[in-house]
RNA sequence: GUCCCCGUCGUCCAGCGGUCUAGGAUACCGGGCUUUCAAUCCGGAAACGGGGGUUCGAAUCCCCCCGGGGACACCA
């Protein structure tokens, strides 16, 4: 008699939950099992529902329920219900005098502690991991109301999922251990168990399991750091979880293809390589004006410039610039970095660029400098023309100074086609940052 | 230590008894294209932890060992 018989439950609708406990920010570990939750959700049609665990009244906080609500918005991952454990207190009560009145549960010091069988054994029926025995010896009574009268996790989280109708547990194998301690509870009050589904863990570079001490962790890291939802969710959908050989899903098709049983059994490293490629991928995919917002943003918030440069540059400029970048940068922080020469004041030469301007070049630097900073508002083609004339001019292959033009106009020795370049920066910036160059290279360089 | 879970290229996955000379992706290496870097295209190296079974046949099923991880709170 262990919960329902799976014809009633595949009958029934749906509902899951993700049940963070407010105690941190929420970690990508956290944002897969709610992930794995919400995609199984809204693939059948069912309820996601949004429960915090803050019985633990010393720990928990506003500002990490905050910071989690912030994370699974920004993801994406919306809920259709909502619940504190906090706010159910009354109704745990009532059920932990249940059980001491039918005997399930006594007194000890204070705190009510619910008695685990001496003898026999507990089958967790998991739908990953299949049928797992735990002997009752093996367990210890546990307390389900601390002496402070508030309710313990493995009991709270017994009486809520049950009042809220959740049909599928769906969490992270660190818990399978208590599943048992929760049948327990769901037996002596004749409740039926829902179904369990423990999720392998998420292991750092070290195979340990995934904490803050691994670096970037938190969710809104990743956002701070340019990585975009998209990539995330679907980074985070792949480690545990697959279709065939494909690698990019959208959220549609995550929803369309997702189910328990193509959920793997063994823990999976985070390979931060991985999701930088599929950032890029989804930079690449991602509508160029929606992009582009969100450099705007990042410019500023990156301090690459303040934010009246930005509005200066124009939104048509901004739209081509994260066109020709895109393709080069992993996220967004970095496509932001590469635009530094878009705006005004110096761009500063990498690292061994004095071998690069050697003092030889300064005739045709300033030559350039002149012809194209007569350009009023040069085109890149405008900008080819131009320079392809002084060059012939002066009988020099573009080989020869192109690196060096591009160094001096993006403080960059790589990026997009020169010509683009220069006409992206503008002849006014251009022929600015080359007659500086020139009269430092007339100086002899060094 | 005890209990539980897991074990295919460095990493993420495919494989669900024969079609596997083990496939894809990433990362790495080499080449093409290009004014550079990317993108892109071509090519390369790279794995079934070990030992027993079962079977005509095992990466796929069973057992043992080894290895890794997780849980052992009046935390969740």
């Amino acid at each position: 008699m262990q919960g329902p018989s799976v014809q009633w439950v595949l009958m029934a609708a749906v509902r899951v939950r993700f049940a963070p406990s407010p105690t941190g920010y929420l970690h990508v570990g956290g944002a897969r099992t709610a992930l794995f939750n919400w995609l199984f959700a809204r693939h059948h049609g069912g309820t996601f529902i949004l429960r915090i665990e803050d019985t633990d009244r010393t720990r928990s906080t506003d500002e990490a329920i905050d910071q989690i609500i912030a994370s699974l918005r920004w993801l994406g991952l919306d809920w259709d219900e909502f619940y504190r454990q906090t706010d159910r207190f009354a109704v745990h009560r009532a059920v932990a005098e249940q059980l001491l009145r039918q005997g399930a549960a006594y007194e000890h010091e204070g705190a009510v502690w619910f008695r685990i069988p001496k003898e026999g054994a507990t089958v967790v029926p998991d739908l990953l991991a299949g049928d797992v025995r735990f002997q009752h010896r093996e367990l210890k009574d546990l307390v389900i109301l601390r002496s402070d009268g508030t309710p313990t996790y493995n009991f709270a989280c017994v009486v809520d999922d049950h009042d809220m109708g959740v049909t599928h547990v769906i969490r992270g194998d660190e818990h399978l251990n208590n599943t048992p301690k929760q049948m327990l509870i769901y037996q002596a009050l004749g409740w039926p168990t829902p179904l369990f589904a423990h999720i392998p863990l998420i292991l750092g570079p070290d195979k340990s399991k995934l904490s803050k001490r691994h670096g970037a962790v938190s969710v809104l890291e990743y956002e701070k750091r340019g990585i975009l939802p998209e990539a995330l969710v679907n980074f985070l959908a792949r480690l545990g979880w697959s279709h065939g050989d494909q690698e990019v899903f959208s959220r549609e098709e995550l929803i369309q293809y997702f189910d328990l049983p193509d959920v793997g059994k063994s823990a999976s490293v985070f390979d931060e390589a991985k999701l930088l490629w599929l950032n890029h991928e989804w930079m690449k995919r991602k509508p160029v004006a929606e992009l582009a917002g969100l450099v705007r943003r990042c410019l500023v918030e990156t301090g690459v410039a303040p934010a009246p440069e930005v509005e200066e540059l124009g939104a048509q400029r901004l739209l081509k610039a994260v066109e020709l970048l895109r393709d080069r940068s992993k996220t967004v922080v970095d496509l932001a970095h590469a635009a530094r020469f878009l705006f005004p004041g110096e761009v500063e030469w990498p690292p061994g660029s004095e071998e690069l301007l050697r003092a030889e070049l300064a005739p045709a630097v300033r030559a350039l400098a002149e012809a194209l900073g007569n350009l009023d508002n040069g085109s890149a083609e405008d900008m080819e023309k131009a320079v392809r004339e002084v060059l012939a001019r002066l009988e020099i292959p573009l080989k020869l100074v192109a690196l060096p033009m591009r160094v001096i106009v993006t403080g960059s020795r790589v990026g997009p086609s020169l010509f683009e370049v220069l006409a992206l920066a503008g002849p006014k910036r251009v022929a600015e940052r080359l007659s500086r160059a020139a009269a430092w290279l007339e100086k002899g360089a060094r």
